[in-house]
DNA sequence: AAGTGGTCTAGACCACTAT
DNA sequence: TAGTGGTCTAGACCACTTT
């Protein structure tokens, strides 16, 4: 094993391998050896990690902060605790893989290349679908918002909302930052949204989507479904993006995160 | 604010909520009347949290142990921290969203429902592009799988896996439990599988894949490409996942869960 | 019985923000 | 300057597993 990149600690012994001196909080450096020294082999998926007593004793450091090192693992999955047995090393799976949305906001907030523009915006009467998503009757007024998000001047993205029609909720002047779809994804200050349910699914596009994206019909897209709550429990906004195949897919990394 | 769902402590005092007769630990209760505060718009998206030392002393309980409450509350992304300023209440968004690949784990999870049928096994030589993906020469022998998942009899995904043709490495027979995919989804033991990289993508099916997941071709699919790595770094595994998009959404959650 | 992780205390000092 | 979150200590006791 080789301490590169940790400095020793002043003279006294060499055992302790945390810098003091360093900006970065120990639990952290603890943390980030360990995970190094699992992607060198030195711990392999299924072995036991030192104890954390033993770790308390090498860094020269209170439970806590040992114990702080361990949870920043577990939250990566990297490893897995048992009581009474032990820290074990867990194998990279695929079950433990998480796509996220992170990159699909990314598009929209490059202002330099991704421009929205909108398509339609109107009221009108709630169809059946769009009622029962909603929770209203049938026929009752609601906002529809259809926007079209382009990257370097292409259209890649399609995006369809409705929202419920009433003067009384304040959110809907931030929905309505109609040339940012701001409001979807950082939401600041105060705003009466509690939760939000999101679907993702393949699907094929239509002779008319493809037409407003640019591209041919019967080709492959994304298709994200989301609904709001208020706080209340009644929703508040239901829509979908509709995303060119080729122009976005999800990735997501299991195991150590490469170096 | 009531007090619903929480004991009040032994006639003390009516503030310390935390029931330490419980076996949920305290800072597991904590968190949770708070999210329960939260979902009722006692403290709406935006605004600030009582401060650590206001819910150390409410509680009665030590600072470490309020602070945990409050790091699971960011984990869960609800909350957000600003140091020197306070704890504020997040507003759900697109941008927080995780799509999980549990749910298609669960999918091979249920062992009744589910069945995996072997396909074809067999050794080849890579072609142009595998072996790009597995870092070799084109040409080298390689070991193919394909599977084919079956939920209720009903064919629904498609597998496809190139792995290296090595004797030497122990981890092909995991790979080769051909009937369960365990070892992709739950390497248990010592594996030599240190990292993997999945993406997602849409696609739209081909005469030869619909015909084997018995659909119709253009119909719209999910594909999950995944590749593993060794602990030097080499890849060991490349493949992917076909999978009808009727038969699978990914759902996702943001801000406080439903109670 | 010994060792492991899980929870918790009652402070300390620091970095940062608001006023 | 006062209040906030961020890090850390040096222990304690408990639940659980292993031997």
């Amino acid at each position: 094993m080789t301490l590169s990149r940790s400095k020793i600690r002043t003279g006294l012994d060499n055992s302790g391998i945390v810098d003091r001196d360093s900006h970065e909080p120990a639990y952290i450096q603890i943390c980030n050896l360990l995970k190094e020294e699992i992607a060198k082999g030195v711990y392999l998926p299924g072995s036991r990690l030192p104890s954390e007593s033993a770790l308390r004793d090498r860094h020269k450091v209170s439970p806590m902060t040992v114990r702080r090192s361990i949870k920043m693992l577990i939250d990566q999955g990297v490893v897995t605790t048992i009581q009474g047995s032990g820290t074990f090393v867990k194998a990279p799976d695929l079950g433990g893989a998480n796509f996220s949305m992170k990159e699909f906001y990314s598009i929209f907030q490059d202002h330099e290349k991704t421009k929205i523009r909108l398509l339609e915006a109107k009221t009108l009467k709630a169809d059946r679908e769009t009622a029962s998503r909603l929770c209203i009757e049938e026929g009752k007024r609601i906002i529809l918002l259809k926007r079209l998000v382009l990257k370097e001047g292409d259209p890649i993205i399609l995006h369809k909302e409705f929202l419920i029609y009433d003067p009384a909720r304040p959110i809907i002047e931030t929905e309505l930052e109609v040339t940012t779809l701001y409001g979807l994804f950082e939401r600041t200050g105060q705003t009466a949204v509690k939760r939000g349910d999101l679907w993702l699914e393949a699907m094929v596009l239509s002779p008319e989507e493809a037409r407003l994206l640019n591209t041919m019909p019967l080709k492959p897209a994304f298709r994200i479904e989301h609904l709001f709550y208020d706080f209340d429990e009644t929703p508040m906004s239901w829509g979908q993006f509709i995303c060119r195949g080729d122009q976005l897919r999800f990735k997501a990394v299991v195991g150590v995160s490469p170096a």
